[in-house]
DNA sequence: CGCGTTTGACCGGCGC
DNA sequence: GCGCCGGTCAAACGCG
């Protein structure tokens, strides 16, 4: 049932997944882009207008994006996963391993529906802003004579979301917290399923959705939804984090200081809502295929004249 | 035994 | 109103 589209190459059909693209509608974002790519994105009809004043940093072993703020309304030392905020904007840090575990990961990421403040302090007990189902811990006797009856409340908040995706063997990558699985769905049109993680720490909302390209099998989506309340509960034995000195910094302070990138220009990306993945996929291909210019793959994660951005091309795609 | 995963059922939003 | 589909629940199960 699910083997007819599978395999079927990018010519025929580019769509991440339906729903990749429906959070990628917020009205702005920032991101790293050279003169290449913007002329690319400004082909498919995108604003893009260099933002000096906001810079983004590209470290070594992190990627620092910076967000609009006026759609993320993060509290000032609060994280997720990997995510800090500044008086102005939100920076986003990708941890090294998360870049890195096969390297080739371009964050894209914008907020979501009502990107509330979630204030850490308010996790369990503000019902207010959660109208999260109770969690079972309460023991709540469903309305329903049924086992799995839930309770009615208000609208649900979503709260601010992040994807990015990365090239990864593995589905599950390893970002200093635990996660617990609670929930497995078949996506439509793709092979792949989608995979429902909810951080362990019982105070913490954060959740997590994981799941494969249905265009790139190597290459998985990972959605973060909400704010950590917590720290890390210890790194990975192999140690990733912590000789990952901007991912340890962000998650002692808050204030990630911004590095400016020599080289790379940074842009503010006005329009009708952000291009989705397919429509930087499809520019990135071909611009790749007109370059003709293909990278090591132990540097993709590093700012080349490509941008970040072309690194969301599988090396596949950019050998077509 | 505790914790995490699996999996089928259920709920609710949304489009037709 | 109905059906589809994404998201969640929770019992059963597996594993260390």
């Amino acid at each position: 049932m699910d083997d007819d589209e599978e395999m079927k190459p990018e010519s025929s059909k580019t769509e991440i997944s339906d729903d990749s693209s429906s959070w990628l509608d917020s009205s702005s974002y920032n991101f790293f882009c050279n003169d290449r790519e913007s002329s690319i994105l400004s082909e498919f009809g995108w604003n893009l207008q260099p933002d000096n004043d906001r810079r983004t940093t590209h470290r070594d072993e992190a990627i620092n994006c910076v967000l609009p703020s006026e759609h993320m309304d993060l509290e000032q030392g609060s994280n997720l996963a990997g995510i800090s905020s500044s008086s102005s904007s939100s920076r986003l840090l990708l941890p090294e391993n998360l870049m890195s575990v096969n390297q080739t990961a371009l964050m894209i990421s914008s907020s979501i529906d009502a990107a509330s403040t979630c204030n850490p302090s308010v996790s369990s007990s503000s019902s207010e802003e959660l109208p999260e189902k109770s969690t079972g811990s309460d023991g709540k006797p469903p309305d329903k004579p049924t086992t799995k009856g839930r309770k009615k409340g208000p609208k649900r908040i979503r709260q601010p979301r992040f994807a990015f995706m990365t090239k990864s063997d593995v589905d599950h990558l390893e970002d200093g917290y635990r996660w617990r699985k609670y929930g497995q769905k078949a996506v439509k049109n793709s092979p792949y399923p989608r995979s429902y993680y909810r951080c362990t720490n019982s105070s913490c909302t954060v959740k997590k959705r994981v799941e494969r390209s249905s265009q790139d099998p190597t290459i998985v989506i990972t959605t973060y939804e909400g704010q950590h309340c917590h720290h890390t509960v210890g790194f990975p034995r192999s140690g990733v984090f912590s000789r990952d000195p901007a991912f340890a910094t962000q998650m002692n302070t808050s204030a990630a200081e911004p590095l400016y990138v020599p080289g790379m220009m940074q842009f503010h990306l006005e329009g009708r809502g952000l291009p989705n993945v397919t429509q930087l996929t499809h520019g990135l291909q071909r611009e790749v295929v007109r370059s003709d210019q293909v990278l090591p793959e132990s540097a993709s994660h590093l700012p080349t004249d490509e941008g970040l951005l072309g690194d969301i091309v599988p090396a596949e795609m950019r050998n077509r």
